[in-house]
Formats: structure tokens, sequence, C-alpha cells
RNA sequence: GGGGUGGUAGUUAAGUUGGUUAUAACGCCGGCCUGUCACGCCGGAGGCCGAGGGUUCAAGUCCCUUCCACCCCGCCA
């Protein structure tokens, strides 16, 4: 028996309920109270020709006051329904309440509607989680967390739990330390993911491994970052590409069913790296909407404009977008425009409107009949629309545009707010280089297989060589990625070697997984996905913090508990540890 | 490390060019009310205007410093 299980068939029945007072309205001789518990609210009378006792009592009640109470179910008058609640036909009579407990004020009300502060909400944590939409977000992620173990346990994987301590490897996000109080002076780290693990697993022998897993990546934060977060982490051994597709597609298809009651049919869309880059100026490409990006670096090489010929001199490209109707944007928007790319180190930005009676542009004048031509050519151009162009080095350009676009998806509402738009984006390079370091990294993780038949190019043209790694995307934001891993000692000693990562190095930081390599290590891949953004978007959410419960704010702080806090004098004499110096101060 | 938005009553916000006693809504407290459901009506309390410093006859308002929340860049294999 819950606030949401009466209906008028339940009318004459003797029950019990208890709840919180979701608000009282107190008619002197007559007092309604709102009960609510986490299923709904139903409305109590309290008529003291009932229950005298009870309508005494209610007069103290006061929001979120716990409270039990007696009645019987009744149907409300005639005409006084509530068709705005489930059980708004009908109401209980209260014969005797009991007050569990009182309750003060809270600092906001519980409602969906209630705009309170995030930091008021994140203090008063409990109360925000009575909300119906915060909680509902919960048991939906409950649920995912539910048919996810139903479905690959279904498949023959098996969960196993990894270590939390573990240590810390070179390569990827800053490290979680726990100091060792029994190694004096020696640390562990938290996992940034349990990859090492769930590779040896599959020397072990496991061929399917699963686990819902938290991560720890000590980084700065962002809507869709906490430094704690949830995986769904799997690896399999004798296993291709297509065969996690289909799998993933399966689990996809599941959860959508389930939740949504509607689900993207697969095999989902599948695009390059390449051609997300060139085409959508991302690796997590938003295919909910055009205004694709063509590249003009050609066509304009010879043009009069000086800002595009000097950024291809050196050795940059241009890229235009084309924004069909854009030729509404006024003076202001473009300027908006153009200070919203120098975010991403663009320069500026060069627009034209194309109007029915020429091009209306700054840079009009620097191109000739043939360069324009050439621009019609390539981008398909039609009266009405507003060419945006950023002229720099490919990776600035792809970022400006691309998040460019973006915006303007969002501003011009192309954008299907139901849409769910999933896509493989496959064949990403295996290195980049890294400018800071002087040197390559992985572009997903040192234990990334190469193509096969790109091996050739690892010791001669790295940037070249190709990887079996995918991301799955969703609406633009990457919700998952993997890849087919190395399972070969001598291909793993190359990478590393490309990766400037010495054989001292490797053998000190990874030698356990070099050894587990020559013990037989079957051919093995997988994929990781983030719980929390995939919660998120299925609850129309706009940040993961509303699919945790406890999360921490931006600066990496918990508001409710005061996380972190200092060590006391004695447990850091234990660890022999001193805090020295205020990196802040 | 950097850019941006915000911080005024318990909450959410308004506050003009620096000028009398800092407003409103919701919430809260008290009273009245037997059919409300955002109940209604009457009355009331509630403020170190994030904190600190400065300019000024005078600062919520201008300047500087700083703290907090959020968005973003860098960072996040």
């Amino acid at each position: 028996m819950n606030c949401n299980s009466l209906r008028p068939e339940d009318v004459g029945r003797e029950i019990v309920l208890m709840g919180w007072v979701q608000r009282r309205r107190d008619h002197g001789g007559l007092i309604f109270v709102d009960l609510r518990d986490r299923e709904g609210i139903t409305q109590v009378v309290f008529d003291p020709r009932i229950g005298r006792q009870g309508h005494e009592r209610a007069g103290a009640l006061r929001s979120e006051y716990v409270i039990a109470v007696k009645g019987n179910t009744r149907f409300r008058p005639e005409g006084m329904t509530n068709p705005k609640l489930p059980t708004g036909e009908i109401e209980v009579a209260a014969t005797e309440l009991r007050i569990l407990n009182s309750s003060k004020t809270p600092p906001f009300q519980v409602e969906d509607d209630v705009d309170a502060s995030e930091n008021i909400r994140l203090k008063y944590r409990y109360i925000d989680l009575r909300r119906p939409k915060l909680f509902n977000n919960l048991v939906a992620r409950h649920k995912v967390a539910q048919m996810t173990r139903a479905y690959f346990n279904d498949l023959g994987f098996i969960e196993v739990e990894t270590p939390v301590l573990t240590r810390s490897t070179p390569e990827g996000a800053r490290d979680y330390l726990v100091p060792s109080r029994v190694n004096t002076g020696k640390f562990f780290a938290l996992p940034q993911s349990p990859q090492l693990f769930k590779q040896i697993l599959m020397v072990a022998g496991f061929e399917r491994y699963y686990q819902i897993v938290k991560c720890f990546r000590d980084e700065d934060l962002r809507a869709d970052r906490q430094p704690e977060f949830t995986q769904l982490d799997l690896e399999m051994s004798f296993i291709s590409e297509e065969e996690i597709f289909s799998m993933i597609e399966g689990w996809i298809v599941k959860i959508f069913s389930g939740l949504k009651g509607v689900s993207p049919r697969p095999p989902f869309p599948r695009m390059t790296y390449g051609e997300a880059m060139d085409r959508y100026g991302a690796d997590r490409p938003d295919t909910r909407f055009g205004l694709l990006l063509t590249e003009v670096t050609d066509v304009v090489a010879q043009s009069e404009f000086r800002v595009f010929r000097q950024a291809i001199e050196r050795g940059g490209i241009v890229k235009a977008l084309r924004v069909p109707g854009g030729k509404d944007l006024s003076r202001k928007e473009l300027d908006d425009l153009i200070e919203f790319v120098k975010i991403f180190g663009a320069q500026g930005m060069a627009w034209i409107k194309i109007q029915a009676d020429g091009w209306q542009s700054p840079i009009a004048k620097f191109l000739s009949p043939d360069v324009q031509q050439g621009l019609i050519d390539r981008l398909g151009i039609e009266t009405g629309d507003v060419i945006l162009f950023v002229a720099d080095q490919r990776k600035i350009v792809n970022d400006s545009l691309g998040n460019l676009r973006g915006r303007l998806g969002r501003q011009l509402g192309l954008i299907d707010p139901d849409a769910f738009n999933f896509v493989w984006v496959t064949d990403f390079p295996l290195l980049e280089w890294d400018s800071n370091e002087k040197r390559y990294t992985s572009v997903h993780h040192p234990f990334t297989s190469p193509f096969e038949s790109d091996m050739d190019l690892l010791e001669t043209q790295p940037e070249k060589v190709r990887s079996r790694a995918y991301d799955l995307v969703l609406n633009g934001i990457e919700i998952g990625g993997g890849s087919i891993r190395i399972h070969q000692q001598e291909i793993q000693r190359r990478v590393f070697q490309a990766l400037g990562i010495s054989a001292e190095e490797a053998r000190e930081k990874f030698g356990f997984l070099l050894e587990a390599l020559q013990f037989g290590a079957p051919p093995h891949g997988g994929i990781a996905f983030g719980l929390d953004r995939l919660v998120m978007l299925l609850c129309g959410c706009s940040s993961i913090r509303d699919v945790i419960a406890f999360p921490k704010t931006q600066k990496a702080t918990c508001l409710m508990t005061n996380a972190p806090s200092e060590a006391d004098v004695n447990q850091l004499l234990e660890l022999c540890l001193k805090v020295e110096g205020d990196r802040n101060k």
C-alpha cells in the first residue's frame, strides 16, 4: 500500500498510509493533507465528525512531517475529483493520525518546478532527491543497471570486480592517489578504468567479462564529467568489431524499449573518424541535423583575401559552413558567432550573405568571379544562405566550426528534441602528435590494436596508422568507446616504442601485462560506456549531476558532506605524510 | 591556468544616474474558514544586499581583492 495505489475499486477499504506531508490545506472545520511517498500523492481528509483526534493533531502538521494515517477510502464528492492525480477520484477519510516525525521548514519546496539554485540543492541533497524528477532519474538508472546485467548475463558474461586500490599508470588522466600506510611512501591509484584487469581476465580465460564500475579521473569537471563516474565495462575474447557492434546494439535496444517504449533500429549508422572530422568538425558527430562543413581550401587558395591565403600558406585549411536561410542573422548575431569561434582559437570568421541582389560581405570584393563560382559549385549555395568561413590550422578550423555548427543547430531550432541518433565512429588514428610533450600519444589507449594493414607505417609514418578503435556517439555525445586490443607482445612492444615509452619503462609500468601476453593471450576486445551520460540522455537531462545521487560541484567538492576535508594530524603521521605549501596561495 | 554568467529575506527574483524606511512572489508565523487540491481572506515577522577593503557627504549600485555556484576553453589515453 502506497500513496499511489488507491483507486475507485478500493472504496470502502480501511487502510494505513505513511509518508510525508506535501501540503496541508486547513479549512478550519476540515483539513486536507496531500500525503506523498516515492510513488505518488493521496489526499487525506481530516474531518472531526469522523476522527476527532486526527483532526486535532492534523492542525499541527507542516510540510515534510512524516505521518501515518489510518482511514477509509472513499469517493470524493461529485465534482471534487482531481484529474491531475492518478488517485484523484478517491481520498482517505482519516480516523487516526500519528506523527512519526516533525520537520524543520525545508529550504525549498519538494516540487519538480521549484528552481532552487544548485548549491542549495546540493547541500540539502536528501530533500532535492525527494523531488519526483530526480527520484525517477535514479529509478531509471537502477532499471538501466538491472536490464544491463540481465542482458549480458544471458549472453554468458561474468561480472567480475576489479581492484579499486591499484597502481598508477602513465598516459591518460591524472590519478587520484591513496597513500599506503603499510608501505610507507608508496601510493595506490584509483583506476581510471579497469582496462588492464579486464585484459588480464581475457588472458585468464574468462572469455566474457562485464562490470558496472566506478572510475576515477582527477581532471577538471564539466556538465558531463565528474571525478568519479560509472562505466559499463566489458571485454570479450575471440571477438570482432562486428560482433561487438551488434551485441551493443541489442543492449541499447533493450534499454530503450524497456525505458522509453521505443528504440532506434539497428544496425546503427557508421562513420569513419575522417568523415566525422571533415563533415562535422568533431569525432562525435551530432547527426540530428545537417549544416555540414565543407573544405574549400583549394577553391579560395588563389583568392585575394589575405587571411585565407596566409592561413593556407602556413599549412592551414579553410572550411565553410552553409547556413540555409541564414541571411536573417543580424550583424549583432554574426558578431556573437565570431566571438564564439574565438573561444576555440579561431582568429576570426568571415561571412557572406547570399542576397537576391548579390553577395553581401566584408570579403566579397576579394573573391573573384571564378572563386565565387567555385564556392557556388562546392557548397551548393542558394539565395538566402549565409556562408561562414574559418581559416586556420586544421584542428582550430574543425573545433571552431564544429562547435559553431552545434550552436547554430540549437539556435535555429534544427534539432528534434525527441530524436536519439546513434552513430558508430570507426577507423580512428592510432596516434596523434603531442606538441607539448614532443612525442606521439595514443588517441584511444596504448593497448589498442593497429590495423594490420597499417603496421608497416608504425615506424615510418606513425600518424597514418589506423586503429581498431570505435566510439558509440548519441546525439553528439560520446557515450562509449572501445577497441580490439593488442594480444601479441611483439606488437605491444612496437606500439610502446612508437609512443616513446622505453623498454624499461614499459616493463616497470606494464610488465605484468606484457608478461601475461606471453602466456597464451587470446585475441580480445571490448568497450566501455559512460553510464551516467547514457542515463542523462535517456532522462532528458543536460548534466550528469541530475542522474547521480550525490554529485560533486565543479570544484570537485561535496556540499553535503564538505568533502574533501583536511586530514587529522595523526592520520598523516601514520602515513608519514606532511602537507607543505598551498598551491592556491 | 584562462574566459563568461550569477550571488539581495527561508527560496526565487526586482532594485533606474550613487540619494528618504531595500521591493515582490512563494514559503514561514498568528487569526478566521466544512470541499480544498498553487485553497481563500485578514494580520505579522523576516535582510551584515556572499566576504573584505577602497572612493564618496552618501554605496545593494562605482573601484580593488577574495570566496561560492554554474557554463565553457585548456585538461579529460
